[in-house]
DNA sequence: CCCTTAATGGGACTCCCGTTCCGTTAGGAT
DNA sequence: ATCCTAACGGAACGGGAGTCCCATTAAGGG
């Protein structure tokens, strides 16, 4: 029988050596992933253009990415990579008011917001976009949920209440109205939502159930 | 000068006979497109395999829609229409359960969640299919934010209340829930979304504003 | 029932996205 | 410094989405 000389596990381009030039056209192509999403949104997402505002071969971003959802699961890698450390105020209501404005920050300007939309639609289009987008949350939730233990340490909140889904709870309306509605995510959304999040834990809303 | 004898305004084809075929084309070009977007989301969404579905020529789909987003508005305005009496339990958090239930069976129904995930990329790759989005929320909205209005004269809530706001509480986390974690959407995340909702309200925190 | 023309449908054409081929460049190990 | 080959980049190719043209069908008014 004939040996098969062809194709030992091509595996993925950029694997074996990773650094240098790899490293080099990764971040080019990155950014300017960041730039177009920013530009054109998601559905307008053309690779050829990626690799001409890269300065980088057609070739290249098809092979080693070979598709929008793809490149944007790694750009999510990217960010997820990049969180910012929480300010800590001393009180819940003070935390989560930090958040909420964080959150409303980001969505409300024009670079951010476009790219948060973007990452959302492609993580609604592809399983390992939306994997990397639940990672990114993940990481998001993880940082915040601390200030809500301290609270219930605090006696300020019940003691079985879930951290992370308090800080969730921070969030959601935020996403929500960005998605459903046509208003300005101004200030006084960001501090109602943090209001609400923190009278709902308060009531007992978030406390574990039994799973 | 020449008279131009072309192109007496060619308009948006459908809108001078609406009847007859026009209608039947349409329905089931609206059916067909709702089937493509349960079984390959938004991004794979193709006007020739919504022709074929449909029993229609590829021309027409693209001559009367053009797009696929301008598709998309189109059926939203279509869904928009059909919006379900909500049903009335007497009391405020049997009313916001009974509506977080239905949302949440909606969106963890295998085919309504597709289509609501479908809508809303689309809706966040157009303007218009944007603004027919809006405007489907907008009915849900106004159809369920009476039984806040009536648990504020009951004396539930405070007397300036935001019903809609309330409304929007409750959809909020299960649609953030949805779109960023990988958790099932089920029956006690329905209920705790109700539940703090409730609670929230109770607690002022969907007072209006000043604007 | 007949006439006008809005609307549809098939087929050919164009353009661009994604792939393939192969020569060139530069990591990184020795 | 030298070699091996992973990774890149240019160019040509193929296929499918979207457009155009024109014949055919059937609304809807008289």
């Amino acid at each position: 029988m004939a040996v098969e000389p062809s194709t030992p596990e091509p595996s993925t381009p950029g694997t074996v050596r990773p650094g240098g030039r790899t490293a080099r056209v990764r971040a080019a192509v990155l950014r300017a992933a960041e730039d177009a999403l920013v530009e054109h949104g998601f559905s307008g997402l053309d690779l050829g253009d990626i690799a001409q505002r890269a300065e980088v071969g057609r070739t290249t971003v098809y092979r080693r990415w070979g598709s929008t959802t793809a490149l944007v699961a790694d750009l999510l890698a990217d960010m997820a990579e990049q969180s910012l450390p929480r300010t800590d105020s001393g009180s819940l209501a003070g935390d989560l008011r930090a958040n909420a404005r964080l959150v409303q920050r980001t969505l409300a300007d024009p670079r951010q917001g476009a790219l948060f939309r973007a990452v959302i639609v492609a993580a609604t289009c592809d399983p390992d976009a939306a994997e990397a987008l639940r990672h990114f949350y993940r990481r998001r939730v993880e940082e915040w949920a601390p200030c809500v233990t301290a609270a219930v340490e605090r006696g300020e909140l019940p003691p079985d209440t879930d951290g992370s889904e308090v800080v969730r709870a921070v969030s959601a309306p935020l996403y929500y109205r960005m998605l459903t509605t046509a208003e300005p995510l101004d200030e006084a959304s960001a501090d109602r939502a943090a209001e609400a999040a923190e009278a709902a834990a308060r009531a007992g809303a978030y406390r574990r159930r039994d799973a």
